[in-house]
DNA sequence: TATCGCGTAGAAAGCGCTTGCTACGTTCAT
DNA sequence: ATGAACGTAGCAAGCGCTTTCTACGCGATA
């Protein structure tokens, strides 16, 4: 039924291993033999049987890629960045690099981002890689720690993209941590700059890095303009919600209740931000001459947004397109393993000084 | 070094086949005799080895979707909501159900798209998942129906979302087909309704199907309307480009340059029509009042553009999970292997009648 | 009591590939 | 002329699992 190497080394008179070293291309075969073989692989059609191959080599081609939610594109440019750097370098004809780039969509649960890396890990995957901010709960941590550990040991390259280092772990070959606290510090100096005192914070969803370190920096800013207050205060111009409009929406309702003084609102992203615009508009504010927006992250939709919207610029896919390379053992990780990404301020024309 | 099977039955003083039993769970094991095992299996830490358990049943729990552009919401939403019902159904425990559903990003190229499905039948993928508009190509529709007949006779299950069927091939176990012509048709009814007249259209790339659905579809009602006039106009008012923003404000230039007269201009999907409300603006033109704008597929985004963008729902997320449905066998194909979503126009702010 | 059947577990034969080792020419230096 | 060295190819032993077939023990049936 199904075509094996041995059919194919039958059909070229050769014998099977010579015939898995031509496809393999990592031994010495002599052209006129290869040419043979690589004719007979065509002519019966052959495809390689990967678990077959896998489990004799205790390799598999497999590089696996984590995301949080793939529908959102702050993934979806970064995984696809990555894939590029997997999944692209044909030209070499069959033979080797012929990776099988996936991206898997844990959804954000903790539970899910274990489960496929077992998954991954069962597959016996040449790489992984992580994106996105990391739950802070110890017993995950401590979860992921050991599990990424048992993938290291079985020869997985585990790289984290845009996400912080693993505190103490050895697993992991690199991380390209965005400089989340530095964006967000600058964001809310700029608008400190522009003359905004009682500014209004749309946080992420609890006990996750990237929104953590994006709030630090905003409450540095405010610390540092001696702004800010006790924790109280903190706490009350603060709400927290998922990445998504829907958030953006009712937690600016939500802020505006509790305080109708606000003069700027900062988002955790940019589609947080749109759905602050969406409810700020309902209420009939204008954007920026009633109130400022600001998100996060610069995704391509930012700058059509009405008025364009100000926003840190994160290089997705440059770090995407980085995570990729370092996977693959194409590129030297950075020094300690560790790279800090900038994170560049794009003023616009969703803020402007507060009304006088 | 790594915990093999064995391992697990020396610990459980049970033969290997037992584990293997109990953790494939189809076939009767006494619970104690499981019970202990699984202990085992927890003790040991023991993760089952894909690749050789792949080999030895011919099939593996991978579940390849593709989709065109992953850093596109378009497909994202596709391709989580598939992944929810296919690697969600935990809940029995660790037996049965664990696919891995992973998703592979072409960029459109018909060239990736064929390498995907190789390495994923190299993988004996349990079933793979077309998403989004195929490329019209006779030898590429070839090469594609060899490929998916030669998947099916593995056993992988072929599924089409969002894709028209192969006509002539008895693989795809069901496909999906978005009215793309009906809503493109009714879209352009909405603006002949309202009173326009000159239509421009910033098309996708030419030669898919997705394209030439859509642009069918407004050409009909042009046409039922008694408008469109000859080749050779419909083509004046046609402007090609991929689907992405810079497209459609490039492409809007264009057309205000063929046709300064233009009241309205209907973007191919949602991305390019935010492009194309950018480039209007830049030209100092108001939307609806100068002239109007309409999107399709209603991506979350396009309700808060402003104006609100008129366009056509697509049941995206509603697709895709009946897609997953189906690729896993929990749900019966249609009849003739062939249904077709409707679309739903959405008509909001960006669309209005002409000035008069 | 003898027989059958059922529930459960083990033995062992692969699944299709990779790779260490061996074997066989040649060519080169001695 | 002889042997070392080299370039190629084959042999065969697994890799870790699944699954068919066989075996065993026991309660039910006759």
């Amino acid at each position: 039924m199904t075509v094996t190497l041995a059919d194919v080394a039958a059909r070229a008179r050769v014998s099977p291993a010579t015939v898995s070293r031509v496809l393999n291309g990592n031994y010495p075969v002599a052209a006129s033999t290869r040419e043979r073989v690589l004719r007979a692989v065509d002519e019966l059609d052959y495809v390689l049987n990967g678990p077959a191959s896998s489990l004799a080599a205790a390799t598999s081609d497999l590089v696996g890629i984590l995301v949080n939610d793939i529908a959102d594109p702050f993934f979806g440019i970064m995984a696809g960045a990555a894939q590029t750097e997997i999944g692209g370098q044909e030209g070499t004809g069959r033979a080797g690099g012929e990776k099988l780039a996936v991206v898997c969509n844990t959804g954000g649960s903790p539970e899910r981002e274990l489960t496929y890396l077992t998954l991954l890990q069962r597959q016996r995957a040449a790489a992984v890689i992580l994106t996105g901010g990391a739950l802070e709960d110890p017993g995950h941590i401590a979860a992921m720690t050991a599990k990424l550990s048992r993938l290291a040991d079985a020869g997985t390259t585990v790289v984290l993209c845009g996400r912080p280092p693993l505190p103490g772990s050895d697993a992991v070959v690199a991380s390209l941590a965005f400089d989340n606290r530095g964006g967000g510090r600058r964001l809310t100096e700029h608008l400190l700059t522009l003359g905004h005192r009682r500014i209004g914070y749309v946080a992420g969803p609890v006990e996750r890095t990237t929104t953590r370190h994006r709030l630090e920096g905003h409450r540095a800013a405010m610390a540092a303009a001696g702004l800010g207050g006790d924790t109280a205060e903190q706490e009350r111009l603060t709400v927290h919600g998922p990445y998504d409009r829907r958030s953006g929406y009712d937690a600016t309702l939500e802020l505006l209740r509790r305080e109708p003084e606000l003069t700027a609102i900062v988002a955790a992203n940019d589609t947080v931000a749109l759905g602050a615009c969406a409810a700020l508009r309902d209420q009939g504010l204008r954007i920026p001459h009633d109130i400022s927006v600001a998100g996060f992250d610069d995704l391509p939709f930012s700058v059509d947004a009405v008025p364009a919207l100000t926003t840190v610029r994160l290089p997705l896919f440059e770090a995407g397109a980085r995570a990729g390379r370092l996977a693959m053992g194409n590129e030297a990780p950075p020094p300690g393993g560790i790279a800090s990404i900038a994170a560049e301020l794009m003023a616009r024309d969703s803020t402007a000084p507060p009304r006088a």
